[in-house]
RNA sequence: GGAAGAGUGGCAGAGUGGUUGAAUGCACUGGUCUUGAAAACCAGCAAGGAUGCAAGUCCUUCCAGGGUUCGAAUCCCUGCUCUUCCGCCA
């Protein structure tokens, strides 16, 4: 969400920088929202002002055992008007609100400016990918050739995008998972937080996940809720009803429920920042995907992810990007896999991100580096959309807080990734990289059954 | 799932229809005193918004939504959350 006294001092700039994402002009049409919804707000206090004042006197008559008739019925006459202009002020507001909910964040000014992936700026690069002297083989057929990795019995339960992995695979998934979280705890400084994997609506519209992305969530329903629901259409009852509502949705990420910690909280600055790490499963219906990455682990409707939330001071966000970014990397350095970052242009920036780095990494069968990390800096926006302030100590004003978020990384793909670069053509198998041997009992290799 | 109770400012906790945005205590901030600190004393201390050059004025908010009333923290309805007990369960 924006400023809006910001907005209505500088409005060609912000349309300048949402221009940069394609978008047309937006400033016309939410000044005008706003204007019409202050002079309503306006005229609409006025008469609550005159109200509480006649009200105030009626009191003050009874009290002294006075007539206060004439005035009573003066007061009454203001009713009607007050309940109308109260429905336009409403109606006004969500209109803004509305509008405000669909537009994404500012950019940083060093995002550089393209359409779209193509326009993307490598920033470094890390390692070299090894040279083969066979054929590649992408991590499906490893993964089928160690009969370690069932799409199909999959498939039958939950349809396409789901797998099961068994044995050494299924270890070696859960051991990355370990293995950094163990890093970010010990070595990073974060905090391991275990959260809600379904959450309501205010928690997804607070990351921006909800209104305009809800195509891409996978949502619960109860049968009370039904139950209510329909009782509430027969009834005509009053809307209140409504606010009984135990759908919950299934969160695409655990940087919704860690960012929303800080939500509708005012936090000591002293205290800030606050790092989060979480180890969650991850659920998004790629409903925009189709045809794309269909085959293998890439892109599931479930996958398992590390992630790492920051919460910063307004001033602190942009080296807190930097230190978080550099968090991920060291995984993928400590696991010796070869990876470029690249910070994303203004087409391919995310909806709720001012600037966005993204960690890929080299899938040899590919012969392209893929991503496996997406770091970003979200400024004020989520704790605007969230209510998330902070105050210094001394200063009576709260600013809104800033919000990072980054994979560390997407475990899925963090497998993928190993599978593939540490492949053993002459067996088949799978050696198993040093940082994680621990987690896996000393294992050197996944070797295929049998 | 059933029963009972409760949700008020950073915290604790008064307040059952009329100058109550809210007593009191703690915490916090400034001051007096002190070599310094503590204690004591004095003063200040919610958030969001509208309007205005500003000083200020006004509006909203006592879990949420709806209702009654000239007027609601206070009365009614619905929901949510928490506590205790029972049931069920990993």
């Amino acid at each position: 969400m924006f400023d809006l006294r910001a907005i209505r001092q500088t409005p060609e700039e912000f349309d300048a920088n949402w221009a940069r994402r394609g978008l047309s002009p937006q400033t016309p049409e939410i000044l005008a929202l706003d204007e019409t919804k202050r002079a309503l707000q306006t005229e609409l206090q006025e008469l609550l002002a005159e109200r509480n004042e006649k009200s105030k006197e009626i009191g003050k008559i009874k009290s002294q055992g006075g007539d206060a008739e004439a005035i009573m019925a003066e007061v009454a006459s203001l009713k009607d008007k007050i309940a109308s202009l109260e429905e336009k002020q409403k109606e006004a507001e969500e209109a803004l609100k509305t509008k405000l909910s669909g537009i994404p964040n500012q950019l940083a000014e060093d995002v550089p400016d393209g359409p779209d992936e193509d326009h993307n700026v490598e920033v470094r690069r890390h390692g070299e990918p090894k040279a083969l002297n066979s054929e590649p083989k992408d991590h499906v057929d490893i993964g089928e050739g160690l009969d370690m990795m069932d799409f199909a019995t999959a498939a039958k339960m939950s349809g396409s995008r789901f797998v099961l992995l068994h044995s050494g695979l299924a270890r070696m998934e859960r051991a990355l998972a370990q293995f950094f979280l163990d890093t970010h705890t010990s070595e990073h400084g974060l905090t391991e937080v275990s959260a809600p994997l379904l959450v309501n609506t205010k928690t997804m519209f607070g990351t921006g996940q909800l209104p305009k992305f809800r195509d891409d969530q996978f949502k619960t329903f109860s049968t009370d809720y039904l139950v209510d629901k329909e009782l509430l259409e027969e009834s005509g009852l009053s809307k209140g009803l409504m606010t009984y509502n135990r759908d919950l949705w299934l969160i695409p990420t655990s940087e919704v429920s860690l960012t929303n910690i800080v939500a509708e909280e005012i936090i000591d600055e002293e205290t800030l920042p606050r790092r989060y790490t979480a180890f969650t499963p991850c659920f998004r219906k790629e409903a925009g995907s189709a045809g794309k990455d269909t085959r293998g682990m890439i892109r599931m409707h479930q996958f398992y992810k590390v992630e790492m939330v920051s919460v910063t001071a307004p001033d602190k966000s942009e080296e807190e990007h930097e230190r978080m970014t550099g968090c991920a990397e060291n995984l993928l350095k400590k696991l010796e896999l070869p990876f470029r970052t690249i910070v994303l242009c203004s087409g391919d920036s995310g909806f709720t991100v001012r600037k966005t780095y993204d960690l890929e990494v080299w899938i040899p069968s590919q012969e392209t580096y893929r991503e496996i990390s997406s770091c970003s800096n979200c400024w004020d926006f989520q704790a605007r959309r969230m209510n998330a302030r902070c105050r210094a100590k001394g200063e009576k004003d709260t600013k809104f807080v800033h919000t990072l978020n980054g994979s560390g990384l997407a475990v899925g793909r963090a497998l993928v990734a190993v599978m593939e670069n540490y492949y053993d053509p002459a067996d088949g198998g799978v050696f198993v990289p040093d940082v994680l041997k621990p987690y896996m009992g000393g294992m050197e290799k996944i070797t295929p059954k049998g």
